[in-house]
DNA sequence: GCGACAG
DNA sequence: ATCTTGTCGC
């Protein structure tokens, strides 16, 4: 793709963007309680290594055993190139499309609340591929990222401070606020796991507030990501080695 | 203009 | 995102 190509193309997608982020819905929800919640679905890509075949995997687990009772793997390619800031116009559409086939197929098995591999308000226009997906299915959904998206502008940086808070996290729960030169709290860096020495960043993406987020995001951890991320990371790349199998 | 940049 | 061994542990 062309360099002109490539920024009109993100003009596009800016104002796109924009649409979504007024949309964007952090208010609290009775109905996302968390101990109400009895099913999370988790979200991942995976692809075959120099190609554009990838594949999709939604999952969805129980609370609070950590079940997984839906699996739905996809192969499909993929077009649209990776602009940071842009995530969620690679891949929304089909995440949207498996969330879709679920509501068809398998109802009794929508989740009230959707993780997914990336970030939510924690965003320069507060609209991450979290919060881009949830606009979109109008769902709850919560963005965990296992990498701080720097934004210099706003003083969100991984800067020596931000080194110095992440070596004193030290237990599960540890966490400390991501915020913003103007005290705006955009998400929290999390300890998700004991032996772990980075956090996840985690953030709302739609339909929720932080506190639940991360309440959310722990009592789906065993490992540093949690685990309904983690299955369909695991799942979507079992699904690729048994269709294209390495040499 | 340059560099920074989730996955 | 992807290329990667063994190793420790719920």
């Amino acid at each position: 793709m062309s360099e002109v190509a490539s920024e009109e193309l993100q003009d596009c997608w800016k104002k796109e963007q924009d649409e979504l982020a007024m949309r964007v819905n952090t208010s609290y929800n009775e109905d996302i309680a968390v101990n109400r919640i009895s099913l999370v679905g988790g979200l991942d890509i995976s692809f075959v290594k120099g190609t554009d075949d990838a594949c999709i995997t939604l999952v969805v687990l129980t609370l609070p055993d950590l079940k997984v009772v839906y699996e739905d793997s996809q192969l499909i390619k993929m077009v649209a190139l990776y602009i940071p800031g842009y995530l969620a116009f690679r891949e929304a559409d089909f995440f949207h499309q498996a969330l879709q086939r679920l509501r068809v197929k398998h109802k009794e098995f929508f989740p009230q609340v959707m993780l997914v591999d990336g970030n939510g308000v924690l965003h320069f226009k507060r609209c991450g591929s979290a919060s881009h997906l949830g606009v979109i299915c109008d769902i709850p959904t919560i963005g965990v990222a296992k990498n701080l998206y720097q934004m210099p502008e706003e003083g969100i940086v991984r800067n020596d401070e931000h080194k110095q808070k992440v070596s004193q996290l030290n237990n599960k729960g540890d966490q400390f606020e991501l915020k913003t030169n103007n005290q705006d709290v955009l998400g929290m860096a999390v300890l998700s796991n004991n032996q772990a020495t980075n956090p996840v960043y985690v953030s709302v993406g739609h339909k929720c507030n932080l506190e639940t987020a991360v309440e959310i995001v722990l009592k789906c951890s065993v490992a540093r990501v949690p685990e309904p991320i983690r299955q369909a990371d695991i799942r979507s790349r079992q699904f690729l080695r048994e269709r294209f199998p390495p040499e």
